[in-house]
DNA sequence: AAGTGGTCTAGACCACATT
DNA sequence: ATGTGGTCTAGACCACTTT
């Protein structure tokens, strides 16, 4: 069998692994370690570029390629469609409009999504249920400049969430986590004791220059994100 | 100047922005793209690639590429040393050690470390400063058997994230994101009200088979954790 | 100036999933 | 059986960074 990518890859991580290449230390050159497996160079090449995009390993030109020394290795996550993930559980996916409201953009949210004073937006309250149990809380507010559309829908069976996803498509993003006590309201529909910390999730996703929706989301008590190194 | 593999991710991006290949839209094969950008397969064919990694192309053989309709776009984010992390804002970091035991590991510890009755373990409490603010309460547990040379280490100086961090390498770990209400004890060392919700992150890392170390980070009130997508 | 990684090419063969 | 992506090669030239 021919000497692939993959193996090198597991070949430069075993000897991470076993401290033979500790943090810092300098890796053979491209060239070397090519005539070493006996392939080509840009075999190797992407084995290593492939390492550094999975944060293990640092490479500047003429000065070659290195362990990282703190190893910042990046998670990664995806970001379910909340009917997806709860669906995966095996348990049903309810979904219930709580508030619906055509309106002015606050001042808080105009300066976070970079609005118009006269901009105009949708807001939406939302639960979503795993079975009878209460999942997540939505707080959404949508541009009705970028997606106006959104105004003429309904938001009755399906949620902003998984109808802007499909609707409308976005170029950048951010997601803040945080924790927050949960207010008397957001208790009462998470069936979760008043104060009680609640894991929260703030997206922006804009559309190039034009930003399209924020969301707030809070999950139930006890909910946990999960992701692997 | 010739068509590289960047000028074609960005050109299928931008067909994607535009709404010319909407979600599920199969896209022409490698071969023909080569043909019409003026390329070889191999640029089109990593373009592509690097698509698939970013979350936003599917690829099947004999079926082709199509935009993935749940655009599930992977959060990527960077587990810093915390010290790194505070020091980045421009303020000066202080790390303090609170308690320093060494002890037979309790039986929840042993159950999700998977460790034997026998294990002896080394648990910390650390603070960390971000000037004289705290920025987050570290509780640590650090598995003898994989880390001996931790007994006879002070972590007085350098706390234990920054230490495992240079010392042991891992292989494997998984975070929970999470939020908790503050104890009177974290609460205290924080300045926080008690029962202000913190945000919280477990981490658990493994070498090969082997359970490294468990840690429950408390941040200070109001901490975010930000991610692009 | 020189050494390293970064990218591209043109061609080849392979692997897999559908037909 | 066929068509698609997946990978590899051998060589070339470029770009960046250090000396």
């Amino acid at each position: 069998m021919r000497t692939g990518y993959q193996d090198i890859k597991d070949h430069i991580l075993h000897q991470i692994r076993s401290n033979v290449w500790t943090p810092g230390t300098l890796l053979p050159g491209e060239i070397d370690l090519a005539e070493s497996f006996g392939c080509a160079r840009a075999t190797v090449s992407r084995a290593m570029r492939e390492l550094v995009d999975e944060g293990i390993l640092e490479r500047k030109r003429k000065a070659g390629t290195r362990v990282k020394s703190s190893p910042t290795r990046r998670a990664q996550f995806a970001i379910p469609i909340i009917r997806t993930e709860i669906e995966d559980t095996g348990a049903p996916y309810r979904y219930d409009l709580v508030e619906r409201h055509v309106l002015p953009a606050p001042n808080w949210l105009r300066s976070r999504l970079d609005l118009p004073e006269s901009a105009s937006v949708l807001h939406l309250k939302c639960m979503h249920y795993q079975g009878n149990t209460p999942y997540q809380f939505e707080d959404r507010w949508i541009n009705l400049a970028a997606v106006p559309q959104a105004e003429s829908y309904a938001f009755k069976d399906i949620g902003p969430n998984e109808w802007l996803v499909q609707e409308v498509p976005f170029t950048d993003g951010n997601l803040e986590f945080s924790a927050t006590n949960a207010t008397e309201d957001i208790a009462a529909f998470l069936g979760a004791p008043v104060n009680a910390a609640l894991f929260t999730v703030e997206r922006t996703t804009w559309l190039a220059d034009v930003s399209v929706t924020f969301a707030r989301l809070y999950f139930a008590r006890d909910y946990k994100m999960t992701t692997r190194l």
